[in-house]
DNA sequence: GGCGCACATAATGTATCCAAAATTGTCATT
DNA sequence: AATGACAATTTTGGATACATTATGTGCGCC
């Protein structure tokens, strides 16, 4: 079991990845009967993960008429990015600002590990997970220095948009990964200098660069990002829940 | 009557408006057997407009304790401005690009509406709501033509932070309100011009001496922020709904 | 007299039930 | 045969009942 403690932080968890890896598809109609099913709990727990993620965006709602996997057009993807990059370019201007022993020594750590992470000269496949938690940390560690929990708040909402998650990354050519992690080198170096508006504009080209790269990846291998759902990917462990029966007819 | 159709839909505005008005105090205990008597509906639709709130950040849950209002420190709603001057300041680069014919004409009738109701030399009263209007009604133009959904979404989030949002506006002195105003005209002279960079630096500054101003109203006139809530606010028009009763105590 | 445990109470969380709305399918009429 | 109205069915929305978790109180024990 997860560490969620209730049921619908739990099934909000469970249908957010459901989402973001494909195993229900944009636009697919969320149906409550069938989804509580399949969770085993029910449509009220799951009514209230639905709203929850209606707020956080990754799920529509017509009134009346239900829940929907919400599709984001490509321009969508391209907005969040955008966004992303002033967002996180202005933590940097502020962390600039707070940065202490510890922080930097927090942010050359990171940078470190990403370093032994590729030092191989490619990325390997189990090393993918690393690296990506590495990457995370890295963004994550800066917005807290920022201490203005609005900006990881929202990037945050914009890692819920499908491919402008970190999830997808390109992967395919290694000069790619090695020039992105430069960039890493570079803001921490200059957050540790002080040199706010130098690391915004370093981190702004790096997120405004994963757009453009995104882009053509997707015209190149358009497969890679078309997700085949799997069968049943949301049927629950527990057995599924007996639901109410009429005595007979 | 508001146009909200749906009883959670209704309930969710009348209670983000008791919370911003201060009619529900920060810290406050959001009972739900009480909330939903006074709303006079059942907790289902209380709880989806709580779990709603909760999500947009204007209300706090803890598992199994419920919901309380969010409280926000002054260090939250300094750093709602700072992000929205970011990405109000991103819009205006963006619209920039986006400007038409339409667009222009739309900014300049506001800024126009704006000088009307500036022209008698003071605001009055009455006027305080249609310059809201106007104002909104600005601010949301310029982010519309950005054509990025994102910072529309995300700047009306922080609007539901208490003192971050244009309910409350330094209505004292009718010089910060002109000056404010004449923001207003050089950004929509900027856009025209397609001169982004130049409106988001004004737009920035706009917004940056918002909070600069409000810091200072705080510390001046702290009594106008300390709303005293109206005592039944929340009782609905309609007939308290009668509750389930115990035979008797 | 204070601390802690146990029970009572109250409030939250979940399931079920009922009502209203929407969708679908059928039939009659043109 | 196509279209529109109407009925049947499905599905959602809301209310209530039941279960579970927190909390407050009192009693006993140390």
């Amino acid at each position: 079991m997860t560490d969620a403690h209730t049921s619908p932080e739990f099934v909000t968890e469970r249908i957010r990845e459901a989402i973001l890896s494909g195993d229900l598809r944009p636009g697919e109609k969320l149906h409550q009967d069938k989804l509580a099913d399949m969770l085993g709990i029910s449509r009220t727990p799951l009514r209230t993960a639905l709203t929850a993620l209606t707020q956080s965006g990754l799920v529509s709602y017509e009134n009346n008429r239900g829940f929907y996997v919400r599709e984001f057009s490509f321009s969508d993807v391209a907005g969040a990015f955008q966004v992303r990059a002033e967002l996180e370019a202005t933590a940097c201007r502020l962390a600039a600002s707070n940065m202490s022993e510890a922080a930097e020594q927090l942010l050359f750590e990171l940078v470190e590990e990403g370093d032994r992470l590729l030092s191989p000269g490619s990325l390997s496949p189990e090393n993918l997970v690393p690296y990506r938690r590495m990457n995370v940390g890295f963004h994550t560690a800066i917005m807290e220095l920022a201490a203005n929990p609005w900006i990881k708040t929202f990037v945050e909402s914009l890692h819920n948009v499908p491919l402008a998650s970190d999830r997808v990354i390109m992967w395919r050519d290694f000069y790619v990964i090695r020039r992105s992690h430069d960039d890493h080198h570079r803001i921490a170096r200059a957050l540790a200098k002080g040199q706010g508006e130098r690391a915004a504009a370093i981190m702004r080209e790096h997120i405004t660069f994963a757009l453009e790269h995104l882009h053509t990846q997707l015209e190149e291998y358009p497969e890679d990002f078309l997700r085949v759902p799997t069968a049943d990917a949301l049927s629950s462990k527990t057995r599924t829940r007996r639901r109410h029966r009429r005595p007979a007819a």
